[in-house]
RNA sequence: GCCUCUGUAGCUCAGUUGGUAGAGCAGCGGACUGAAAAUCCGCGUGUCGUUGGUUCAACUCCGACCGGAGGCA
């Protein structure tokens, strides 16, 4: 049987849920693949599974970083790398569960990343953009790397500035170090599983459900305690959904109620995109959370099939 | 009851001196290689409240009616 599953999906769609029964079914632990739940001191806002829900399974890489600190998916492969070999050197089942498509992905794949994001690079890039404009910067691209350039829209300024700052760090197109990643075969070949609903309006149902939950929870004193706390609103973590809203509203900027209202929306956008991304794996067994009785039950058939 | 304003895409609204309509948001689809809960792209036919009329032509002008908001009684 293969030691290796990864359960993917969007928001709220259950995942959690699923992994911590088939974990337990197989004996299994979970390695969560979440680019929030990473963050220690973000726990309601990111429905970071508590005790109770855990329910004894071990979990790995949640409260892996500090807010203030910048992660990133190279760092999400390194440690959920250790974290597989560490489940399978003692002879069990490594369960994948998260919704971050980038990191899930580059860690199966195994996907080798052109390097890190270097300061003055970055700023150099960033203040070519502040000053001149991003079709320049886009232009430069161009020049330096038009493969990648082709391929991105001016407007997307985020790309454009790291595609740019990798040439300069590495002398080298991200399009050439992007083709030598591709040429290598995937690290792993885990068993798909993709959670969702048939009815989108149930999933965007139970999505504003799970916030006003949050709400309930205590969002808002988690998210003043981080800002007491001094982790400053510009960073990563604090774009988190629930984060950045919550921080506007405690600056006076808008009501809570209208905090939890654009919450809500764009949870419901981030649910969509994630689909977007799982859409196109054709690995992955989908498994319909409104019309499957028996999920961990059908989730366990697929898996003892082994393809 | 009278007066004023108002009724255009699921929602909020544009629509210039009449030539059958367009934005934002939502929704749907897509991209995605060390910020990814981020970033970005694409998709807009709707009885222009209803009904008469004026006109070659009305969302646009006039009348009546229906619905909404406000004011005076």
């Amino acid at each position: 049987m293969n030691n290796l599953i990864c359960i993917c999906g969007p928001t709220a769609s259950g995942k959690t849920g699923l992994a911590v029964a088939l974990a337990k079914k197989l004996d299994a632990e979970v390695v969560s693949c979440d680019s929030m739940q990473i963050y220690r001191g973000m726990d309601v806002g990111t429905a970071k599974p508590d005790a109770a829900e855990m329910d004894g399974v071990r979990h790995w890489l949640l409260d892996a970083a500090e807010p203030g600190e910048d992660f990133s998916v190279g760092r999400y492969v390194k440690l959920a790398d250790e974290a597989i070999a560490d489940i399978h050197g003692r002879g069990k089942t490594a369960i994948i569960c998260g919704g971050t498509g980038l990191y899930m992905d580059s860690l199966i794949k195994g996907e080798t990343f052109a390097a890190p994001s270097r300061p003055a690079q970055r700023e150099y890039v960033e203040h070519i953009a502040e000053e001149k404009g991003i079709q320049f910067l886009y232009d430069m691209l161009m020049d330096a790397d038009p493969e990648t350039a082709e391929k991105l829209h001016v407007s997307d300024r985020k790309r454009i500035i790291r595609a740019m700052e990798v040439f300069l760090i590495t002398g080298m197109p991200l399009s050439y170090h992007n083709a030598q990643s591709k040429l290598k075969p995937p690290k792993y070949a885990p068993i798909w599983i993709g959670l969702n609903f048939r009815d989108r309006a149930k999933l965007y149902r139970r999505v504003d459900a799970r916030v006003d939950q949050m709400l309930a929870r205590g969002l808002e004193a988690e998210v003043r305690a981080l800002l007491d706390r001094g982790v400053d609103p510009k960073t990563t973590a604090m774009q988190a959904i629930g984060y950045k809203e919550m921080a506007a509203a405690l600056r006076g900027e808008c009501s809570v109620a209208q905090a939890a209202e654009q919450i809500k929306q764009a949870s419901r956008n981030y649910a969509k995109r994630q689909l977007t991304w799982f859409r196109r794996n054709e690995a992955i067994h989908w498994l319909y959370a409104d019309e499957e009785a028996d999920l961990s039950g059908t989730a366990l058939k697929i898996i003892n099939k082994g393809d």
